[in-house]
DNA sequence: AATGAATGAGCGTTCATTCAT
DNA sequence: CATGAATGAACGCTCATTCAT
């Protein structure tokens, strides 16, 4: 390092405190601890980046001490996996619901309910999706969490099959496109800035419906 | 070069070519250079992932030394954006060939021509795709990367429509789900161990193949 | 940490503690361990000068682990910075107390007291000053550390001029002439090797004497 | 690095030309050459500091390949020692006729005559005057180029004992304090600003002349 | 449980200098 | 003379994780 650099950048760092006026230290139940946590962790995910974040920003937001983050995950990825399952636990549970307000009878509604749950819930966490599932390659691509969704999907799909709603060769292939084709064009127009769902759901609604024919 | 070790007696720095083992300079066109690093970058980032691919293990693989790296990239990152340019490229030219190869005015063809041979290529190059396409956000989802693909297709099912080949409310969310639906379905094969092209592209046609109706 | 090696089996971070050599963990109070990094720095300083100084020499001397040494300064620069601090602050108060030892109203005396001191300091301190002065320029010459000097030594100046002690058209102006002269005729007789302060004080206190007059 | 990280920034590093775009060759007088060479080192250093400087800069800036500035300069640090001897060269021309324009007998007239020549080259030149000799230590304080301007102020200076202008114990230490104080002041004057050389020179010939008495 | 000082392997990048052409 | 590709030692800084208190 050049003399003139060192000295032309004044450093921020406060010096260490001396050990007076340490934080008052807090017994909170773990459930609480660990949510403030994966909460803090998960803004940083979204606002910095996964590797730009680090523990040490974690436990600046959370306002705790270091060891603590340590007390409730193993690891820093280990946050990243429960922010993962948290939030397909979370997709899945909202497409239910959307499922289940449905007539059992209705297929195809109950594929628009889905449809439209689905769009609707990825428009509004896009940014925490792209963060959870940041890291997946194709050794780990047919995870736990795509699959809770493709199976509920699946599922659905094969309800319609067996009634003779429609007539797929591939429940799973099916499912796999409609969620992907879903994800594709929902991508595209989140970059272009388009985030209202509706226009995005009924140019689904009529793309993918056509693959459910008879 | 620090200022006190300039005009000191003798620099600290020590000369290059001081040592016994030294490398044979070798004098290289710029593009078997650059071909050298990219090609050992890529098979590394492949084998062990981007982040735990240093620079010192690609310059090591290439055989050359580590400012040679710097001087054909300014960066660890530049490298990847060249990997990816490079993939994007071939990509769209095996389409091309594929597509050129069917006569002009059978569209539906030429669509099974580009579903073909984007699972073959995708299927035979899709850990290189992992690595290229790994860190893409929203940020920059719609790279340009994607688009070049998106676009080839895109032109494709317009020249369909306006032949009367099929009807499509919107070419690019078509695109779009044709896209990224193979691209779902090949990858849960390939996750899956089945890595034989030929009956992800039967089912594909036949799914996909629905979307494009009158 | 990379994402990559985050959610891959093993992580290729080497777990601190591993080895078997380990540094004993020894926690100490904030104000020993920075002046331990300090005085360690500010001896290789002197000793190899400031770039040729790594902050492995700085850690290795001081008996911490690297990232000890980045937990009190958050660069290089800033162990240069609180050197530079530290030592005006010895200066002045060395000055001061030489200064207060002599009678309130013998102006002349409390003159020669700085100037005694002054050159006691620094010809005890030169080449620490050298190092920690080294890179001022005029971007920054008006330094708060040279500034404390020269303040010091205009107010005695001032003082002695409302008392009519003597007669000057400028005391900063004055103060500065002062200072570095002596610094001139010190470094002076540093390079010549004189470093017996006796003979240097007696010429200034003639020299710069003759400045002082009614 | 961090996946995000690397592909957040993209690189401005062109690729190295593939062998045609060569520059054209042009052989110049040695003489030219050097002078250009320290001429764009001088700019640089002066912009953007020594160490902040490479090679590269230079050669850049003088529109000469790398190669070539070796051919001239053995080392980087030779630049700075040309541009060191050349700005000493000129101080003391320009002293020198400043005082010769004055009658031999006229002492005070003389150095009055050095004063203000002194001051109007430094102001003038101080952003250069910083970067050559910017790394003095007490090692090489008592340098080559200090000298050649102390001794000519003490020759001036005995010159004018001789004749009885004025009476100083040590004419050496003397030139020092009048050229270390005419420093400091101007410094100071340059820190805040002052550049108009006129009032400083007022200032010093009042103080400084004080020293000049029988 | 909670704290935060301490650890240290690791990595990207720089750049003066060399030398084949 | 001139060129610019090639070299490689060196170094500052990061940050996940540990552990004494």
């Amino acid at each position: 390092m050049g003399v003139a650099a060192m000295t032309a950048a004044t450093s921020t760092r406060t010096t260490p405190g001396t050990g007076r006026d340490r934080r008052p230290r807090r017994v909170l139940p773990a459930e609480v601890r660990t949510d403030h946590l994966m909460s803090a962790a998960a803004e940083l995910f979204i606002e910095k980046g996964l590797d730009a974040t680090t523990v040490d920003d974690i436990v600046a937001k959370a306002g705790v001490a270091k060891g603590t983050f340590y007390h409730y995950f193993a690891t820093k990825a280990d946050v990243l996996l429960a922010l993962r399952a948290r939030f397909s636990q979370d997709f899945t549970s909202r497409a239910a619901v959307a499922i289940e307000a449905v007539p059992q009878g209705d297929h195809r509604a109950r594929f628009v309910a889905w449809l439209r749950a689905a769009v609707a819930t990825y428009v509004a966490n896009f940014r925490l999706h792209d963060v959870v599932f940041h890291d997946f390659t194709h050794d780990r691509r047919r995870s736990q969490e795509k699959d809770m969704v493709i199976d509920q999907l699946s599922q659905l799909l094969s309800a319609g099959q067996q009634a003779g709603a429609w007539d797929l060769p591939d429940a799973r292939a099916a499912a796999l496109i409609l969620f992907d084709g879903m994800h594709g064009v929902v991508d595209d127009a989140i970059a272009a800035g388009r985030l209202d769902p509706e226009p995005l759901c009924s140019t689904l609604e009529q793309m993918l419906g056509r693959m459910l024919v008879r």
